[in-house]
DNA sequence: CCCTGCTTGACACTTAGTGCCATCGGAGGC
DNA sequence: GCCTCCGATGGCACTAAGTGTCAAGCAGGG
Protein backbone atom coordinates (compact mmCIF):
# COMPACT_ATOMS: atom_id res chain seq x y z
CA UNK A 1 0.00 0.00 0.00
CA UNK A 2 2.72 2.42 1.04
CA UNK A 3 4.88 0.54 -1.40
CA UNK A 4 2.38 1.27 -4.15
CA UNK A 5 2.44 4.97 -3.34
CA UNK A 6 6.21 5.04 -3.36
CA UNK A 7 6.18 3.53 -6.81
CA UNK A 8 3.82 6.23 -8.05
CA UNK A 9 6.06 9.02 -6.78
CA UNK A 10 9.09 7.32 -8.24
CA UNK A 11 7.50 7.10 -11.67
CA UNK A 12 6.23 10.66 -11.51
CA UNK A 13 9.71 11.86 -10.63
CA UNK A 14 11.41 9.69 -13.21
CA UNK A 15 8.99 10.71 -15.91
CA UNK A 16 9.32 14.43 -15.22
CA UNK A 17 13.10 14.13 -15.09
CA UNK A 18 13.29 12.20 -18.33
CA UNK A 19 11.07 14.68 -20.14
CA UNK A 20 13.01 17.71 -18.95
CA UNK A 21 16.42 16.16 -19.46
CA UNK A 22 15.59 15.06 -22.98
CA UNK A 23 14.25 18.52 -23.81
CA UNK A 24 16.78 20.83 -22.15
CA UNK A 25 19.83 18.62 -21.90
CA UNK A 26 21.48 17.23 -18.79
CA UNK A 27 23.56 20.16 -17.57
CA UNK A 28 20.89 22.75 -18.28
CA UNK A 29 18.22 20.96 -16.28
CA UNK A 30 18.22 21.66 -12.57
CA UNK A 31 16.80 19.46 -9.89
CA UNK A 32 14.57 22.32 -8.82
CA UNK A 33 12.92 22.20 -12.24
CA UNK A 34 12.42 18.46 -11.98
CA UNK A 35 10.86 18.53 -8.52
CA UNK A 36 8.67 21.46 -9.52
CA UNK A 37 7.39 19.46 -12.48
CA UNK A 38 6.83 16.38 -10.33
CA UNK A 39 5.23 18.30 -7.47
CA UNK A 40 7.47 17.09 -4.68
CA UNK A 41 10.17 18.72 -2.61
CA UNK A 42 13.83 18.83 -3.48
CA UNK A 43 14.62 16.72 -0.47
CA UNK A 44 12.26 13.99 -1.63
CA UNK A 45 14.05 13.73 -4.95
CA UNK A 46 17.19 12.60 -3.17
CA UNK A 47 15.21 10.02 -1.24
CA UNK A 48 14.41 8.30 -4.53
CA UNK A 49 17.59 8.93 -6.49
CA UNK A 50 21.17 9.18 -5.31
CA UNK A 51 22.02 11.91 -7.80
CA UNK A 52 20.86 13.60 -10.96
CA UNK A 53 22.76 11.06 -13.01
CA UNK A 54 21.05 8.32 -11.07
CA UNK A 55 17.66 9.13 -12.59
CA UNK A 56 18.97 8.02 -15.95
CA UNK A 57 21.37 5.35 -14.83
CA UNK A 58 19.57 3.30 -12.17
CA UNK A 59 17.52 1.22 -14.51
CA UNK A 60 20.68 0.09 -16.27
CA UNK A 61 21.58 -1.82 -13.15
CA UNK A 62 18.34 -3.82 -13.23
CA UNK A 63 18.77 -4.37 -16.93
CA UNK A 64 22.21 -5.80 -16.31
CA UNK A 65 20.86 -8.16 -13.68
CA UNK A 66 18.22 -9.44 -16.08
CA UNK A 67 20.83 -10.05 -18.75
CA UNK A 68 22.91 -12.01 -16.27
CA UNK A 69 19.93 -14.14 -15.32
CA UNK A 70 19.15 -14.70 -18.96
CA UNK A 71 22.70 -15.83 -19.61
CA UNK A 72 22.60 -18.22 -16.67
CA UNK A 73 19.42 -19.73 -18.13
CA UNK A 74 21.00 -20.54 -21.50
CA UNK A 75 21.74 -24.20 -22.26
CA UNK A 76 25.14 -25.35 -21.05
CA UNK A 77 26.48 -26.51 -24.41
CA UNK A 78 25.82 -23.25 -26.22
CA UNK A 79 28.90 -21.31 -27.40
CA UNK A 80 29.62 -18.16 -25.37
CA UNK A 81 28.93 -15.75 -28.23
CA UNK A 82 25.56 -17.25 -29.03
CA UNK A 83 24.60 -17.39 -25.36
CA UNK A 84 25.39 -13.74 -24.76
CA UNK A 85 23.69 -12.71 -27.96
CA UNK A 86 20.59 -14.57 -26.83
CA UNK A 87 20.73 -13.04 -23.36
CA UNK A 88 20.86 -9.59 -24.94
CA UNK A 89 17.59 -10.25 -26.77
CA UNK A 90 15.94 -9.09 -23.59
CA UNK A 91 17.28 -5.59 -24.12
CA UNK A 92 16.53 -5.71 -27.81
CA UNK A 93 12.90 -6.46 -27.01
CA UNK A 94 12.80 -3.69 -24.46
CA UNK A 95 13.98 -1.21 -27.06
CA UNK A 96 11.41 -2.17 -29.63
CA UNK A 97 8.60 -1.64 -27.13
CA UNK A 98 9.02 2.13 -27.33
CA UNK A 99 11.66 2.94 -29.96
CA UNK A 100 11.23 6.73 -29.83
CA UNK A 101 11.78 6.88 -26.10
CA UNK A 102 14.66 4.43 -26.31
CA UNK A 103 16.41 6.48 -28.97
CA UNK A 104 15.95 9.70 -27.00
CA UNK A 105 17.34 8.07 -23.89
CA UNK A 106 20.26 6.57 -25.75
CA UNK A 107 21.19 9.83 -27.43
CA UNK A 108 20.96 11.65 -24.13
CA UNK A 109 23.18 9.09 -22.50
CA UNK A 110 25.79 8.84 -25.24
CA UNK A 111 25.79 12.59 -25.81
CA UNK A 112 26.33 13.70 -22.22
CA UNK A 113 29.87 13.13 -20.93
CA UNK A 114 28.81 12.58 -17.33
CA UNK A 115 26.11 10.09 -18.31
CA UNK A 116 28.22 8.34 -20.89
CA UNK A 117 30.94 7.83 -18.32
CA UNK A 118 28.46 6.31 -15.88
CA UNK A 119 27.01 4.16 -18.59
CA UNK A 120 30.43 2.78 -19.41
CA UNK A 121 31.05 2.09 -15.75
CA UNK A 122 27.82 0.14 -15.48
CA UNK A 123 28.72 -1.73 -18.59
CA UNK A 124 32.06 -2.65 -17.10
CA UNK A 125 30.21 -4.04 -14.11
CA UNK A 126 27.97 -6.10 -16.35
CA UNK A 127 31.00 -7.30 -18.23
CA UNK A 128 32.54 -8.59 -15.04
CA UNK A 129 29.31 -10.39 -14.23
CA UNK A 130 29.13 -11.96 -17.66
CA UNK A 131 32.75 -13.03 -17.33
CA UNK A 132 32.21 -14.98 -14.12
CA UNK A 133 29.17 -16.64 -15.63
CA UNK A 134 31.10 -17.57 -18.77
CA UNK A 135 33.91 -18.91 -16.63
CA UNK A 136 31.44 -20.99 -14.65
CA UNK A 137 30.05 -22.42 -17.87
CA UNK A 138 33.44 -23.29 -19.28
CA UNK A 139 34.91 -24.46 -16.00
CA UNK A 140 37.75 -21.93 -16.14
CA UNK A 141 39.17 -20.05 -13.18
CA UNK A 142 38.31 -16.37 -13.76
CA UNK A 143 40.99 -15.12 -11.37
CA UNK A 144 43.84 -16.46 -13.47
CA UNK A 145 42.28 -16.89 -16.88
CA UNK A 146 41.27 -13.62 -18.53
CA UNK A 147 39.67 -15.27 -21.53
CA UNK A 148 36.10 -15.15 -20.27
CA UNK A 149 36.59 -11.52 -19.34
CA UNK A 150 37.83 -10.75 -22.81
CA UNK A 151 35.00 -12.67 -24.44
CA UNK A 152 32.45 -10.74 -22.42
CA UNK A 153 34.19 -7.49 -23.33
CA UNK A 154 34.14 -8.30 -27.01
CA UNK A 155 30.46 -9.21 -26.96
CA UNK A 156 29.50 -6.06 -25.10
CA UNK A 157 31.52 -3.98 -27.49
CA UNK A 158 29.54 -5.45 -30.32
CA UNK A 159 26.44 -4.36 -28.44
CA UNK A 160 27.92 -0.91 -27.97
CA UNK A 161 28.72 -0.45 -31.60
CA UNK A 162 25.23 -1.62 -32.46
CA UNK A 163 23.61 0.75 -30.00
CA UNK A 164 25.53 3.74 -31.33
CA UNK A 165 24.69 2.87 -34.91
CA UNK A 166 21.05 2.22 -34.13
CA UNK A 167 20.61 5.49 -32.23
CA UNK A 168 22.46 7.41 -34.94
CA UNK A 169 20.00 6.04 -37.45
CA UNK A 170 17.10 7.27 -35.34
CA UNK A 171 15.98 3.79 -34.36
CA UNK A 172 14.61 3.04 -37.81
CA UNK A 173 16.69 -0.08 -38.38
CA UNK A 174 15.91 -3.29 -36.56
CA UNK A 175 18.11 -3.52 -33.51
CA UNK A 176 18.24 -7.30 -33.47
CA UNK A 177 19.34 -7.44 -37.07
CA UNK A 178 22.18 -4.95 -36.62
CA UNK A 179 23.26 -6.74 -33.48
CA UNK A 180 23.50 -10.01 -35.40
CA UNK A 181 25.56 -8.26 -38.04
CA UNK A 182 27.93 -6.84 -35.44
CA UNK A 183 28.39 -10.23 -33.85
CA UNK A 184 29.08 -11.71 -37.26
CA UNK A 185 31.68 -9.03 -38.04
CA UNK A 186 33.51 -9.60 -34.78
CA UNK A 187 37.21 -10.24 -35.34
CA UNK A 188 36.61 -13.55 -33.60
CA UNK A 189 33.78 -16.06 -33.58
CA UNK A 190 33.49 -16.37 -29.79
CA UNK A 191 32.72 -20.03 -30.19
CA UNK A 192 34.73 -21.51 -27.41
CA UNK B 1 58.85 33.06 -19.02
CA UNK B 2 55.20 33.34 -18.02
CA UNK B 3 54.74 29.95 -19.61
CA UNK B 4 57.48 28.53 -17.42
CA UNK B 5 55.85 29.93 -14.31
CA UNK B 6 52.50 28.50 -15.28
CA UNK B 7 54.06 25.10 -15.60
CA UNK B 8 55.53 25.36 -12.11
CA UNK B 9 52.16 26.20 -10.58
CA UNK B 10 50.53 23.41 -12.53
CA UNK B 11 52.99 20.86 -11.26
CA UNK B 12 52.79 22.15 -7.70
CA UNK B 13 49.01 21.88 -7.83
CA UNK B 14 49.01 18.48 -9.50
CA UNK B 15 51.58 17.13 -7.08
CA UNK B 16 49.74 18.32 -4.01
CA UNK B 17 46.46 16.99 -5.37
CA UNK B 18 47.94 13.60 -6.19
CA UNK B 19 49.51 13.25 -2.78
CA UNK B 20 46.34 14.18 -0.91
CA UNK B 21 44.03 12.15 -3.12
CA UNK B 22 46.18 9.06 -2.83
CA UNK B 23 46.33 9.44 0.96
CA UNK B 24 42.80 10.44 1.86
CA UNK B 25 40.81 9.14 -1.07
CA UNK B 26 38.98 11.08 -3.74
CA UNK B 27 35.71 11.96 -2.01
CA UNK B 28 37.33 12.79 1.30
CA UNK B 29 39.76 15.26 -0.20
CA UNK B 30 38.44 18.76 -0.69
CA UNK B 31 39.75 21.34 -3.11
CA UNK B 32 40.36 23.67 -0.20
CA UNK B 33 42.84 21.17 1.19
CA UNK B 34 44.58 20.88 -2.16
CA UNK B 35 44.97 24.61 -2.71
CA UNK B 36 46.10 25.08 0.88
CA UNK B 37 48.83 22.50 0.30
CA UNK B 38 49.82 24.08 -3.00
CA UNK B 39 49.70 27.61 -1.66
CA UNK B 40 47.36 29.10 -4.25
CA UNK B 41 43.79 30.28 -4.15
CA UNK B 42 40.75 28.14 -4.78
CA UNK B 43 39.94 30.12 -7.88
CA UNK B 44 43.37 29.48 -9.33
CA UNK B 45 42.86 25.74 -9.05
CA UNK B 46 39.98 25.97 -11.49
CA UNK B 47 42.12 27.99 -13.89
CA UNK B 48 44.40 24.98 -14.21
CA UNK B 49 41.92 22.13 -13.94
CA UNK B 50 38.32 21.92 -15.07
CA UNK B 51 37.27 19.85 -12.06
CA UNK B 52 38.59 17.73 -9.25
CA UNK B 53 38.42 14.69 -11.47
CA UNK B 54 40.38 16.57 -14.09
CA UNK B 55 43.52 16.59 -11.95
CA UNK B 56 43.74 12.85 -12.32
CA UNK B 57 42.27 12.46 -15.75
CA UNK B 58 43.88 15.16 -17.92
CA UNK B 59 47.11 13.38 -18.51
CA UNK B 60 45.22 10.39 -19.90
CA UNK B 61 44.23 12.55 -22.84
CA UNK B 62 47.85 13.30 -23.71
CA UNK B 63 48.72 9.66 -23.21
CA UNK B 64 46.01 8.72 -25.68
CA UNK B 65 47.33 11.15 -28.24
CA UNK B 66 50.81 9.70 -27.95
CA UNK B 67 49.46 6.19 -28.44
CA UNK B 68 47.64 7.31 -31.56
CA UNK B 69 50.79 8.88 -32.95
CA UNK B 70 52.71 5.72 -32.14
CA UNK B 71 50.15 3.62 -33.97
CA UNK B 72 50.29 5.89 -37.01
CA UNK B 73 54.07 5.43 -37.07
CA UNK B 74 53.90 1.64 -37.22
CA UNK B 75 54.78 -0.02 -40.54
CA UNK B 76 51.85 -0.39 -42.92
CA UNK B 77 52.01 -4.14 -43.35
CA UNK B 78 51.92 -4.94 -39.63
CA UNK B 79 48.81 -6.79 -38.39
CA UNK B 80 46.45 -4.62 -36.31
CA UNK B 81 46.99 -6.50 -33.08
CA UNK B 82 50.76 -6.29 -33.25
CA UNK B 83 50.64 -2.62 -34.21
CA UNK B 84 48.45 -1.67 -31.28
CA UNK B 85 50.48 -3.78 -28.90
CA UNK B 86 53.59 -1.97 -30.08
CA UNK B 87 51.93 1.43 -29.76
CA UNK B 88 51.00 0.60 -26.19
CA UNK B 89 54.65 0.02 -25.32
CA UNK B 90 54.81 3.73 -24.76
CA UNK B 91 52.49 3.41 -21.77
CA UNK B 92 54.27 0.31 -20.57
CA UNK B 93 57.53 2.23 -20.48
CA UNK B 94 55.88 5.13 -18.69
CA UNK B 95 54.66 2.79 -15.99
CA UNK B 96 58.03 1.21 -15.36
CA UNK B 97 59.61 4.63 -14.84
CA UNK B 98 57.92 5.00 -11.47
CA UNK B 99 56.01 1.80 -10.66
CA UNK B 100 54.98 2.79 -7.13
CA UNK B 101 53.40 6.02 -8.28
CA UNK B 102 51.79 4.30 -11.25
CA UNK B 103 50.23 1.63 -9.06
CA UNK B 104 48.92 4.20 -6.60
CA UNK B 105 47.41 6.22 -9.41
CA UNK B 106 45.88 3.16 -11.02
CA UNK B 107 44.34 1.92 -7.81
CA UNK B 108 42.95 5.35 -7.07
CA UNK B 109 41.44 5.53 -10.54
CA UNK B 110 40.01 2.03 -10.64
CA UNK B 111 38.79 2.20 -7.07
CA UNK B 112 36.90 5.48 -7.27
CA UNK B 113 33.61 5.25 -9.17
CA UNK B 114 33.73 8.81 -10.48
CA UNK B 115 37.31 8.45 -11.69
CA UNK B 116 36.80 4.99 -13.09
CA UNK B 117 33.86 6.24 -15.11
CA UNK B 118 35.92 9.09 -16.53
CA UNK B 119 38.75 6.75 -17.27
CA UNK B 120 36.45 4.49 -19.24
CA UNK B 121 35.13 7.47 -21.14
CA UNK B 122 38.64 8.53 -22.09
CA UNK B 123 39.39 5.01 -23.11
CA UNK B 124 36.33 4.97 -25.35
CA UNK B 125 37.65 8.12 -26.99
CA UNK B 126 41.01 6.50 -27.56
CA UNK B 127 39.28 3.45 -28.93
CA UNK B 128 37.49 5.56 -31.51
CA UNK B 129 40.79 7.14 -32.50
CA UNK B 130 42.48 3.77 -32.84
CA UNK B 131 39.56 2.55 -34.92
CA UNK B 132 39.86 5.31 -37.52
CA UNK B 133 43.59 4.73 -37.72
CA UNK B 134 43.10 0.99 -38.17
CA UNK B 135 40.49 1.66 -40.83
CA UNK B 136 42.88 3.97 -42.62
CA UNK B 137 45.55 1.29 -42.56
CA UNK B 138 43.26 -1.41 -43.89
CA UNK B 139 41.44 0.84 -46.33
CA UNK B 140 38.03 0.13 -44.80
CA UNK B 141 35.26 2.66 -44.37
CA UNK B 142 34.84 3.14 -40.60
CA UNK B 143 31.34 4.58 -40.93
CA UNK B 144 29.88 1.37 -42.32
CA UNK B 145 32.38 -1.26 -41.24
CA UNK B 146 32.55 -1.76 -37.47
CA UNK B 147 35.41 -4.21 -37.65
CA UNK B 148 38.20 -1.74 -36.91
CA UNK B 149 36.17 -0.39 -34.01
CA UNK B 150 35.76 -3.87 -32.63
CA UNK B 151 39.42 -4.68 -33.09
CA UNK B 152 40.42 -1.53 -31.22
CA UNK B 153 37.96 -2.40 -28.47
CA UNK B 154 39.31 -5.89 -28.10
CA UNK B 155 42.90 -4.66 -27.91
CA UNK B 156 42.08 -2.02 -25.32
CA UNK B 157 40.21 -4.55 -23.26
CA UNK B 158 43.31 -6.68 -23.21
CA UNK B 159 45.13 -3.63 -21.92
CA UNK B 160 42.42 -3.10 -19.33
CA UNK B 161 42.57 -6.61 -18.03
CA UNK B 162 46.32 -6.34 -17.87
CA UNK B 163 46.22 -3.06 -16.00
CA UNK B 164 43.81 -4.41 -13.41
CA UNK B 165 45.86 -7.52 -12.88
CA UNK B 166 49.13 -5.60 -12.70
CA UNK B 167 47.77 -3.10 -10.17
CA UNK B 168 46.19 -5.88 -8.11
CA UNK B 169 49.57 -7.54 -7.93
CA UNK B 170 51.12 -4.32 -6.61
CA UNK B 171 53.11 -3.68 -9.77
CA UNK B 172 55.56 -6.45 -9.03
CA UNK B 173 55.01 -8.32 -12.28
CA UNK B 174 56.36 -6.98 -15.55
CA UNK B 175 53.63 -5.05 -17.31
CA UNK B 176 54.88 -5.77 -20.81
CA UNK B 177 54.95 -9.49 -20.14
CA UNK B 178 51.40 -9.64 -18.80
CA UNK B 179 50.23 -7.49 -21.69
CA UNK B 180 51.73 -9.95 -24.16
CA UNK B 181 50.01 -12.79 -22.33
CA UNK B 182 46.66 -11.02 -22.49
CA UNK B 183 47.03 -10.36 -26.19
CA UNK B 184 47.93 -14.01 -26.72
CA UNK B 185 44.86 -15.17 -24.77
CA UNK B 186 42.54 -12.97 -26.77
CA UNK B 187 39.63 -14.97 -28.22
CA UNK B 188 40.88 -13.77 -31.58
CA UNK B 189 44.29 -13.18 -33.09
CA UNK B 190 43.61 -9.69 -34.44
CA UNK B 191 45.73 -10.50 -37.43
CA UNK B 192 43.72 -8.91 -40.16
C1' DC C 1 57.59 56.39 -16.74
C1' DC C 2 53.52 54.61 -18.31
C1' DC C 3 50.89 51.43 -20.87
C1' DT C 4 49.52 46.71 -21.85
C1' DG C 5 48.61 42.05 -21.11
C1' DC C 6 48.59 38.17 -18.12
C1' DT C 7 48.04 35.99 -13.69
C1' DT C 8 46.16 36.01 -9.37
C1' DG C 9 43.06 36.56 -5.28
C1' DA C 10 38.72 37.89 -3.33
C1' DC C 11 33.89 37.91 -3.33
C1' DA C 12 29.35 36.62 -4.65
C1' DC C 13 26.44 33.35 -6.60
C1' DT C 14 24.31 28.91 -8.37
C1' DT C 15 23.73 24.11 -7.92
C1' DA C 16 24.42 19.33 -6.13
C1' DG C 17 24.02 16.68 -2.24
C1' DT C 18 23.44 15.61 3.06
C1' DG C 19 21.87 15.81 8.00
C1' DC C 20 18.37 16.96 11.07
C1' DC C 21 13.99 17.74 12.86
C1' DA C 22 9.10 18.77 12.83
C1' DT C 23 4.86 17.34 10.75
C1' DC C 24 1.33 14.72 8.58
C1' DG C 25 -1.36 10.74 7.45
C1' DG C 26 -2.47 6.01 7.43
C1' DA C 27 -2.51 1.16 9.80
C1' DG C 28 -3.40 -1.20 13.64
C1' DG C 29 -4.31 -1.99 18.77
C1' DC C 30 -7.35 -0.67 22.73
C1' DG D 1 -13.91 6.27 18.14
C1' DC D 2 -9.43 7.22 19.92
C1' DC D 3 -4.60 6.72 20.56
C1' DT D 4 -0.16 5.35 19.04
C1' DC D 5 3.43 4.18 16.11
C1' DC D 6 5.83 4.48 11.81
C1' DG D 7 7.03 5.77 7.30
C1' DA D 8 6.95 9.53 3.98
C1' DT D 9 7.41 14.23 3.46
C1' DG D 10 8.91 19.12 3.62
C1' DG D 11 11.68 22.76 5.33
C1' DC D 12 16.00 24.43 6.88
C1' DA D 13 20.79 24.77 7.34
C1' DC D 14 25.15 23.38 5.85
C1' DT D 15 29.20 21.70 2.97
C1' DA D 16 31.40 21.49 -1.33
C1' DA D 17 31.91 21.97 -6.46
C1' DG D 18 32.06 25.18 -10.00
C1' DT D 19 31.55 29.88 -12.39
C1' DG D 20 31.45 35.04 -13.34
C1' DT D 21 33.30 39.35 -12.24
C1' DC D 22 36.38 42.73 -10.81
C1' DA D 23 40.31 44.89 -8.92
C1' DA D 24 45.13 44.49 -7.79
C1' DG D 25 49.97 42.89 -8.74
C1' DC D 26 53.55 42.29 -11.92
C1' DA D 27 56.08 41.51 -15.82
C1' DG D 28 57.99 43.57 -20.45
C1' DG D 29 58.03 47.08 -24.08
C1' DG D 30 57.72 51.64 -26.08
Amino acid sequence: MAERKRQVVREELGGAALRLLATNGFECTTIDQIVAAAGVSRRTFFRYFKSKEDVIIVFLGDLGKFVLEALAARPAGEPPGAAIRAALSLIVDGFSEDPAKSVALTNLMLGTPALRARYLDRQAELQAGLAVELARRSGADPTTDPRSDLTAAVALKAFDVTLARWAAGGGTEDFGTILDESFALLPTRLDR
